[in-house]
DNA sequence: GTCAGGTCTGACACCCGGTGTCAGTCCTGA
DNA sequence: TCAGGACTGACACCGGGTGTCAGACCTGAC
């Protein structure tokens, strides 16, 4: 149960992402001014950062939203996949919805490319990889190291991250191939 | 050959970068402002910024000097190495040195992951990767794609810094380890 | 030697992201 | 209705980074 308070305050944050998002998408990330943001949302500066601690905590909220569907579908997949086979599939989806939405994606991954939001998109991929490394885990071959001293869930993580975002790359520059299978042939490097 | 007047230029450098470490050493890198560095070389603050752009490129600079030696040795490997095994050969001396300066080794990785520094990782990470993939790409197998349509060595060369980069995390946390076993365990589960 | 060109420098004002503080207002619950 | 806390705008400040200007300095040509 959540009280009035953290609703309207949820109220507002939301107000004040799609207002910075529409903004950002206009003019561009670095272009756009917390004061602009903070003036489209019709609040003080001052109290832009009373509801958000960075600007950059504009786009990591909703990409990490993103991120954790993708982590949902990992836990789902049946125990008895391993690691690589497992994060193919849950990613899958996604890369469906992008060639589904073509435009709209590419755009979208044209813009986090931005060099403005490169420490953006790091951060990303740093929560990224520690939301997937304890769920890979599982799925490596057991060996008796411990958990905490064991680095290869934090490498296949880092591993398919970087798979992902080469895939993109190309893709950004050769838009009219398959995302999926830039994929696949990026994963194929490693899974052998 | 050189002009006199580069030659005074890169001497500049090399001492504000000397006086910069130390300070970096001594409070961390956030905490030192570029105004204390100034100061340390003996120049005004707006002078810093004719010699470097930004903060960050204190940092780099050293960073990528040391990158492009690991270049070097990779591409120095026989021919005949696959991706993985001369990645792996190419990296060993650095983790040599980490191990035989332990302690000294230990002090500046962990001060590279001081949050501040993140995106200047990354940024360095980027590089890295940059500067691997074209080296990493005749070592993949064969296939019919065009060089740049291939996702397979921007994939391979970031999965290579995963795995160090993980390697180091697991270190930073428990010293006793050896680096270079916890970076072949890291890459073990790559390669299969 | 001197004079004109470009270079290097400090000083100052400014931009932008982010923080500390303060006083006033609004909301909530007793 | 009233006390306490939350929310707000305003203002001053910090640190990284830039534009500009005027003076010092260096260099090469005459």
């Amino acid at each position: 149960m959540t009280t009035l308070r953290e609703r309207t305050r949820q109220a507002v944050r939301d107000e004040v992402l799609t207002a910075a998002w529409r903004l950002f998408a206009r003019h561009g990330f670095e272009a756009t001014t917390v004061e602009q943001i903070a003036e489209a949302a019709g609040m003080s500066r001052r109290s832009f950062f009373r509801y958000f601690a960075t600007k950059e905590e504009l786009i990591l909220v909703r990409l990490i939203e993103h991120d954790e569907k993708i982590a949902a579908l990992l836990a789902a997949r049946p125990a008895t996949e391993g690691a690589w086979t497992a994060i193919r599939a849950a990613v899958a989806p996604i890369m469906e919805s992008h060639e589904q939405h073509h435009d709209r994606s590419l755009a979208l991954i044209r813009m986090m490319r931005e060099p403005g939001l490169r420490s953006t998109i790091a951060e990303r991929e740093r929560l990224w990889i520690g939301l997937m490394a304890p769920l890979l885990a599982k799925r490596l071959p057991r060996t008796s190291v411990p958990f905490d001293q064991d680095p290869r869930p934090l490498a296949v993580a880092g591993a398919a991250v970087m798979a992902l975002s080469s895939a993109q790359a190309i893709w950004a520059e050769h838009p009219d191939k398959s995302l999926s299978r830039l994929l696949d042939r990026a994963m194929s490097a490693f899974d052998s």
